[in-house]
DNA sequence: TCTATTTTTTCGAGCCTCGAAAAAATACTG
DNA sequence: CAGTATTTTTTCGAGGCTCGAAAAAATAGA
């Protein structure tokens, strides 16, 4: 149920678009903020000058081009980068990093560690997450009151309401309540993402012209994820994050997956999968925990010399993936695609397949016009996403409070 | 890209408000509709004020319970049936059918007709729909400058923008510009919109605690559709309306649909497709065009009475739904289903292999929980859902101006 | 008839945005 | 180098909107 807008939420709404214009733009003049809000330059001189005199905004420079132009030169804005900062956490497979960025976006310090994620207890992995974060706390560089909010990006299953992990192939633990866990620890506001909905959203922020309103972030990795970006909003499901592409059916009792199931994308597209067809081990055989990043790039090597089962594996795993895709296009139409992780770096072998399957599907009238783009490394783009998402937070809620509180409309803007 | 919100929006949007709660609730009192909406008593007060003197809103006798109270009773505020009227188109498979609906949502006449679509010319078609609208505004009872708006429900796939039929399997004829054509003959703003969102509008009306942010609407009939609605937003495509459930993939290389595609859900589970295998004719069978109610209706005895290829044919239609749904499932997480048409009425025979397909998917972890309601009759919820589409257009745009032509954020409302 | 209670309206205060005009800051011009 | 043109930014008053508090209205009970 929507509700009224009050009049107090009218400035709220406006400072934090102001933010996001800046934040969006790099530095622009207050005219140029105008414009793009579509705002008057009385209001946007009124409410950068309240941010200025908050410490949330700087002048700087007049922008490059201008000193050719004739006329009072333009003022740019920028992000006071001591504002606050942010802290994003990514725990993966094995794997955990942390990172302190200022309010600018730049990386002020961080940590990562290797660890077994598979075969840790419940109290250890948390154990490890608290610490690690506590270590980058006690950075005595850093001012601790100035961090504003963790995020906290896992490979796999979130709740809707971000606070908690919901199930994860990195460990055979769940509903771990991360959000809350953080928050008691530290007394900041956490939250906990999915992390291919991150890679969707940091993806956005580096390539807005190719990444906007509508597109598809698949990771190939050792599972398979999704991110998608459907109307300029983050996609998520009902109760969790969702967007569980890696697990759509391909084949009705087909192959066995690592979630337990049977036929899954993943069981024909996922790393362990493609391992497991190259060295034809047959699709009942139980997926192994991990394979290493050399050991794809060698099958995938393999594939290109020779047509053999590894070629085979690779053609499998388009296969899956294209009527993957096919089935998903039929809901949402088709929209570019980023594929991300150690297999996208071997999508020269799995497209052909890919693509055949797409033109057998609903999606396929638009084929050929379906544009692929590819990054093999996830984590980068992981930690970026989180870091936007922690900071747009930040944006919204701290300074320019109560604008989401409200109506139920408002504030769905990805990162 | 967000846009900054102005001050005259203000008071346009809260208007918009006062007006639905009055849509929703029915009668409620001014108190009542500042507490759902969250405005304060004196703003609520001076909306309606203004919205009584235009004619749009009209005070009625005091809600039943009021009078056994103390103090001032309540003055019930409804909708003025006369302040405007809307049109509904439906047009489906060989039958063509045309209502005028006063503002408070109550059909004041009607017009229904069968027609050959699957073999009339493009102009033939066109011409049959704008010569009903026409019939009906000339209707001496009706004042023409009262209808605002129409709009067409079309089974098929219409644009993003509901100007236009894409496509659709009632006709050869694609790409029908039927808002344009309706625009441009009677100067009364129109819509094209897709039956099975439409179903999903009205099953959200007539049932809002059941249907309420998060549901699924299927229609099962000669073809398979869906209508969706996701956090209370009507889901649609990024190019079209989307949901093509029935044209996601069940089997790679299966069964021939009749898009001329192999292996899609309907291609198991459309009409045509139970006749097929009930007939047992073969998955490569051509689809046959029509198959009557009645003949299905028979079928679906035929079932109940004894295993056969009947039987058989309605528990393949449930595997491929079951699949399919799982595979939706692990996109969206599990929802309320609807089961709408004429299948719907043999959904027992469906149920059970549906139940187990879902249970060998994602979403099957929570198959129990996941509840089916039926309804066979689709005809009556399409033109409810075209009313209330039409009619909310009306109180958004008409009596609320400008509340939806600037940010991208607002008025998503479905219906 | 008077009092208690609830709903609705009225009224002034406080914000907010806007447009127009003024002020500020620069490039060009002769 | 002073004056003019141009562009950006700020200032200021007008108009609107919502809100809270108080008043008015309308009823049930005593």
């Amino acid at each position: 149920m929507s509700v009224g807008i009050r009049h107090d939420d009218l400035r709220r709404r406006n400072r934090a678009m102001v933010i996001a214009a800046v934040r969006r733009a790099g530095q622009p003049s207050r005219t140029e903020i105008a414009a793009t809000t579509g705002l008057s330059h009385s209001t946007i001189s009124a409410i950068s000058s309240d941010l200025i005199g908050e410490g949330i905004l700087t002048e700087s420079k007049p922008s490059e081009a201008g000193s050719l132009r004739r006329g009072r030169p333009q003022v740019g804005l920028s992000l006071n980068p001591e504002a606050a900062a942010v802290m994003t956490v990514v725990l993966s497979l094995n794997f955990l990093s942390v990172a302190v960025i200022d309010y600018a976006g730049q990386v002020i310090s961080e940590e990562q560690r290797r660890l077994d994620t598979q075969t840790m207890s419940r109290d250890a992995l948390i154990g490890e997450c608290v610490g690690i974060v506590r270590r980058r706390l006690e950075d005595p560089d850093l001012d601790v009151r100035s961090v504003a909010r963790i995020a906290l990006a896992i490979q796999g299953i979130t709740d809707t309401h971000a606070r908690a992990m919901l199930w994860s192939p990195i460990t055979p633990h769940t509903d771990i309540a991360f959000a809350d866990i953080l928050e008691d620890e530290f007394g900041i506001p956490a939250t906990v993402e999915n992390d291919c909905n991150m890679m969707a959203i940091a993806l956005r922020w580096r390539d807005p012209d190719r990444y906007r309103d509508d597109f598809i972030a698949i990771l190939l990795s050792h599972g398979i994820g999704m991110g998608l970006v459907l109307k300029g909003e983050l996609f998520t499901g009902t109760h969790s994050s969702g967007g569980e592409f890696g697990h759509m059916i391909h084949q009705p009792n087909g192959a066995l997956c690592r979630c337990g199931r049977r036929g899954c994308v993943e069981a024909y597209a996922g790393n362990y999968a493609i391992w497991r067809n190259a060295r034809q081990l047959g699709e009942d055989a139980e997926p192994v925990a991990d394979v290493s990043d050399a050991d794809m790039r060698a099958l995938a090597t393999a594939a290109r010399e020779k047509d053999g089962p590894e070629r085979e594996a690779y053609r499998k795993a388009g296969e899956a993936l294209g009527y993957g895709l096919g089935s998903l296009f039929a809901l949402i139409d088709p929209a570019p695609v980023a594929m991300v992780g150690v297999s996208a770096a071997a999508f020269d072998l799995i497209e052909p397949a890919l693509r055949e399957a797409i033109a057998q599907t609903a999606g396929g009238q638009h084929s050929k016009s379906i544009s692929f783009d590819t990054e093999p490394n996830e984590l980068p783009l992981i930690r970026e996403g989180c870091a936007m998402r922690a900071l747009t937070f930040v944006d919204q809620e701290i300074f320019a409070p109560g604008a989401q509180a409200r109506g139920s409309v408002v504030g769905k803007n990805v990162a």
